[in-house]
DNA sequence: TTGAAAGCGCTAACAC
DNA sequence: GTGTTAGCGCTTTCAA
C-alpha cells in the first residue's frame, strides 16, 4: 500500500507537507504541489479512507436496512437510494433483516459503532407485529440519524418518509366505482403491514361513502405460502357479482388479472384490476396492470437526502414526514 | 461515543489493561476483567470499527458491484452474499453499475482503498461490449482479491462463479424436442451479454443435433425499449407453425404465455413455454411458467466463500471457475 | 498482573 | 513555505 509517508520520503520533504499538497492547500507552494501530486499519480497514490474515517469522524457510508431484497418495491428504493447516495459521495452498506426483530437489532448493533454516519429503514414485519422499537431510540440516542421510509414507525423520532397509503387506496376504488362498478373487491397479501391496514381502510372508506354501495365485505387474505392463482380462483368463483378488484400489493394484481384470463372472464370489461406496481410488473399481464405507482425511486432519494441534511445540519430540526405523491397509472385493466 | 480511554479513566487503570480485557487476555486478572466488562456493559461500550479497521489493515466488508438490481436474478444473488456475509461476519457495501463502464470503474476505484476487503462483481453490459478489463486488473495487482460471477471476463485471473448456461439451454430445449416438439422458438432480450449468446448456442445446437429437425431460424431478438408482447405477438403470428418457445431471460417467459394465452392458444398444449427464472416469477402467468432454476442464491453463497477463502489463504491457490449446476423445474408451461 | 509507548495513515494546529 | 507534533481509538510489544 502507497501511503503519504512514502511519497514524503521519496520527495524528502515531510508528511504534512505532502498532506497539505494533496489537498490544495495555500500554503504549499504550486511548485511543490505540482511535485507531489506528479508523484501521487505515478503511484496511484489515493488516500486510506479508513485512516481519512478515524481521523474526521465520519465514514462517509450509510447503512441501509430492508426487510425483503427480494420484494420489487425495495429493490427500487434502494436504487434510489445508491443513486443519489453515489452522487453526493456516499457509499452504502445494506443489511437485509429478512423480515425479522433480531436481525434488524444485530444490523444496527454492529453498524452504529462507527461503521456508518446514519441509517435509512424500513422496518421488519417482526418488528411491526411485535411494537418494538426501543434499538432504534438507543441508536437515536448515540447521535446517529436515522431515516425511516415506507414501514415505519410513530413511537420513534425521526424523519420519515411515506407515501400516503389510504389515499392511494381510496384513489384506486374510486376509479372502479367512477366506471359505474359497484361489487368491487379488495385482496391483498400484506395484512399483516400497517400500510396493508391502510390501504384496506381506504378501499373501506371509499365503497361505504359511495352511494349505492356500503358494500365491503368482498375481502380477500392471503397468506404467504398459500397459492395465490388458487385463493383469487375460489374467490371470483363464489363471489360472480365482482366487476372490480384492488389489489394492495405488487403481485396479486398480476395473478388476479392472469386468474380472471383463465376463468374465461374478460379484463378490464368483465373485470377491472387495479393493483400497487410498476411499469414492469405491469408488463406480465395481458392485458396490463392498471397499477398505482408509488414512486420507490423518489422515497430513495427523498430518504437519503432527507438524512444528509441532518448529518451536515447539526442543529436540531423539527423531524418531518415527507409523503411522496402517489400516481394513477391507467394501463390496460382499468 | 464511549472509548477506551473513558473506561480506563474511570477504573483507574492504563487503556492498554482495558483493551486486553475486553479481549479476554490470559495476561489480566478475572477480577479486573471482570470490572472493566462491567463497566463497559454499563456505558454500552463497542470497540470503533473504524479504529480497528485501521489497526488490523482489514475492514471485514466486501464491495459488491451488481450491474442491475431491479433484475431479479441479481437481487437473489447479492440475498445470498448477504446472507452468507453476515453469518461470517462481514458486511456489505453494494454498488450498482446500472450497466455502464464508467461507474463500475469509479466504484472499484472508490472502494480499492481501504474501505473494502475484497470485490464480488457481475460485469456491466458496457465492459461487456467494449472487453474492457484492465480496470480489474489493477486492482488484483494491488492485492485486492475479485470474485466475478455470472457476466465474467476471460481476460480477468480471479476465482468465477458461474452457470452452464450453454448446458442449461440445451436442457430446456431438449426436454421440448422430448416432447415431439419440432417448431421450437428461442425468444432472448439478452442478445449482447455473453451469457445470452451461450444460451442461444445452447439453443442452436440442440436443434441442430435433433433428429428431424434442424431449423434454428425461428429466432427471435428483443431489444431494451420494445414492448415484449407486441414483438411476441406478431413473431407467433409470422410463426404459426411455433409449438415449443425457450426463452433466455427471467422476464419474456411469462410475457410469452400470457401473449399465447391472450392469442387462444393452449399453453402447454398448442405451445409449451421454458424460460430462465424462479418460483416466484413462475407463479405470474396462469399456466405457471416451466423454468430453469439459476440457483441464485446459491451463487451469491458461494462466490462470497470463495473470496473468503482467497483472505484468509494468502497463499496463492490456483484460481477457480465453479459451476452450479441448473435444474429444470417443470411447473405448467412444459 | 499491569502499564508505557509505538504505530496503523491521516490531518491540522502550531512552530520555524 | 515547510516541518514538528499531537491525536483520532485501538492493539500489542516490551518493560516493570
Amino acid at each position: 500500500m502507497v501511503t503519504i509517508k512514502l511519497l514524503a520520503e521519496q520527495l524528502h520533504v515531510s508528511v504534512s507537507t505532502v498532506s497539505k499538497a494533496l489537498n490544495d492547500s495555500s500554503e504549499i507552494s504550486s511548485a511543490t504541489t505540482r511535485r507531489v501530486k506528479d508523484l501521487a499519480k505515478h503511484y496511484n497514490y489515493h488516500p486510506n479512507r479508513t485512516a481519512v474515517n478515524l481521523k474526521s469522524s465520519q465514514t462517509k457510508t450509510i447503512g441501509v436496512i430492508l426487510p425483503n431484497i427480494l420484494n420489487r418495491f425495495f429493490a427500487k428504493v434502494l436504487f434510489g437510494i445508491e443513486k443519489e447516495a453515489t452522487k453526493k459521495g456516499y457509499n452504502i452498506i445494506t443489511c437485509i433483516s429478512n423480515e425479522s426483530l433480531d436481525k434488524e437489532k444485530e444490523s444496527l448493533q454492529l453498524l452504529t459503532h462507527g461503521a456508518v454516519d446514519g441509517f435509512i429503514v424500513a422496518v421488519s414485519e417482526d418488528t411491526q407485529t411485535l411494537g418494538s422499537f426501543d434499538h432504534f431510540n438507543t441508536i437515536l440516542q448515540q447521535g446517529v440519524p436515522i431515516v425511516m421510509f415506507d414501514r415505519v414507525l410513530n413511537q420513534v423520532p425521526c424523519d420519515k418518509v411515506i407515501i400516503d397509503d389510504f389515499e392511494a387506496s381510496c384513489k384506486a376504488t374510486d376509479a372502479l366505482i367512477q366506471q359505474n362498478r359497484k361489487h368491487i373487491a379488495f385482496i391483498t397479501t400484506i395484512d399483516d403491514l400497517n400500510i396493508g391496514k391502510l390501504r384496506e381502510d381506504g378501499y373501506k372508506k371509499t365503497m361505504m361513502d359511495a352511494v349505492e354501495i356500503h358494500d365491503t365485505s368482498l375481502v380477500l387474505k392471503i397468506q404467504g405460502g398459500e397459492d395465490l392463482h388458487t385463493r383469487i380462483k375460489a374467490f371470483l368463483s363464489n363471489n360472480p357479482q365482482i366487476n372490480g378488484v384492488v389489489s394492495a400489493d405488487n403481485i396479486s394484481g398480476t395473478t388476479c388479472i392472469n386468474t380472471c384470463i383463465s376463468m374465461g372472464y374478460k379484463v378490464p370489461k368483465d373485470i377491472a384490476v387495479i393493483g400497487f406496481a410498476d411499469e414492469t410488473i405491469s408488463q406480465l399481464s395481458v392485458p396490463k396492470l392498471s397499477f398505482i405507482n408509488q414512486h420507490a425511486e423518489e422515497i430513495g432519494k427523498n430518504s437519503i437526502n432527507l438524512l444528509l441534511d441532518r448529518l451536515s445540519n447539526s442543529n436540531n430540526k423539527e423531524f418531518v414526514t415527507k409523503v411522496i405523491p402517489t400516481t394513477l397509472l391507467h394501463a390496460q385493466s382499468a
